[in-house]
DNA sequence: TAATATTCTATTTTATACAATCTTGTCAAA
DNA sequence: TTTGACAAGATTGTATAAAATAGAATATTA
């Protein structure tokens, strides 16, 4: 009988990380290393363990004899994780658009319309995850797997950060035009197109996230002010 | 004030990362906790804490129920991280070319005297040492701290391969040639020759290094004797 | 003899107790 | 208001024991 996980610290590393991502524990709020590794059902031992990966992985922030806390990430931030986000996908797509095989790009485009069918029913979750399983799956089909896993982290940190403070409500659909553009040139294996598309396509999220992320920083001042009259 | 809780941890954590650059601890090598924790005058915890987090970084593996030990990094991978770092510097040098201060340019360019020093001296740990501050200087000007510490990883990961096994040897006075060639695209606030300068010297290191690896593949049981002996 | 179970041992992993240290907030004195 | 001592609470590090596991050694079976 093959147990799954014997591994207490690995198994707190994927709950911890999981409850950060959906928001169960929220940026900037403090990480009880009590009350975590009773919710978890385990002893402190593998619940530190996980949080130092975690901080290594720049998901949770540690503060000596503080504790360990969710991070919150700055709108600048943001802003940096796009340019490397950019930089890494435009090498990926550039590297996959001559390998795509028949099936690759079934997936792909299966991927596409369950996009679309998130974006139509509106339901944010949905359309988070399968937004990265597009842009992941393209990664992968480049064979660099350590591009793929760098960017499956800048992207879990991109969708914490405008997952919370949200986005433009029109981009969803725009965002699907630009998926089958995408998915077009990679159809007819033509790199640089595919890589300009992409940029395209990676600006304009970049470019709609941070106006919609400034333009919200103007009111969280205004709730204190609020709350004090 | 005797600080004496200011995280052990980390502290561990940066020893044994340099223990593993250093070759100190060796690819393969299994690190035991014991005799590990007993080197660094601490106890289990933080040296177990410190493993994660390199594993999380993967300069560690973690095998279940049988330990750490220091990562092999096959030709493969290095190919990979060299296609992730040509992708990362390509964008910071494009972003850094318009922003160069005279005192930016003034250290590259002392990095760039000092590097040569290093190939005359035949001095390899420096010589890397300097060829990646070179580098880094470079991407820190862009103002994108995430490309900066993503490109730390890689660089480091690249270095622990082939310091290990090798570079041809011609190729140090033609990098320093290259280099200038980076700085001189530099002053002249030209990104996109900058850009192509680059690209062109990592292809070059790149193409170095793996018909290096590849030629040592046959025999790898004559570097090890070598090295014993 | 070969294949398969079964101990056994060493190591790793987890849990827990405890002490040392640090942070923070309180309260009184300046 | 500021300062500083102090207590309460949390974090960190150590030590140690219990549990789980892998790998080797041994025994059993066919």
């Amino acid at each position: 009988m093959p147990k799954k996980h014997s591994d207490l610290a690995d198994k707190a590393y994927e709950q911890i990380r999981g409850l950060i991502l959906r928001y169960e524990l929220r940026p900037g709020q403090h990480i009880d290393l009590i009350r975590t590794s009773q919710r978890l059902g385990v002893s402190f031992t593998p619940v530190r363990e996980a949080l130092r990966r975690l901080a290594q992985e720049e998901l949770v922030s540690h503060i000596p004899n503080k504790g360990f806390s969710v991070r919150e990430i700055s709108v600048e931030e943001a802003e940096c994780l796009y340019g490397v986000r950019e930089a890494l996908e435009a090498y990926g797509i550039e590297a996959a658009a001559t390998r795509m095989s028949p099936d690759s790009l079934g997936e792909i485009a299966r991927l596409s319309e369950m996009y679309h069918q998130s974006v139509l029913e509106k339901i944010d979750r949905k359309r988070f995850l399968l937004d990265k399983l597009f842009h992941i799956r393209i990664a992968e089909v480049s064979g660099n797997f350590v591009l793929v896993r760098m960017l499956e982290q800048i992207l879990d940190k991109i969708i914490m950060k405008i997952r919370l403070e949200g986005m433009p409500r029109d981009r969803g659909p725009i965002a699907y035009q630009e998926h089958l553009e995408i998915l077009d040139a990679l159809k007819s294996q033509d790199p640089r197109r595919a890589v300009a598309v992409l940029r395209k396509h990676l600006s304009n999220a970049r470019e709609g996230m941070v106006s919609f992320l400034r333009s919200r920083l103007i009111s969280p001042e205004l709730s204190v002010e609020e709350e004090i009259a």
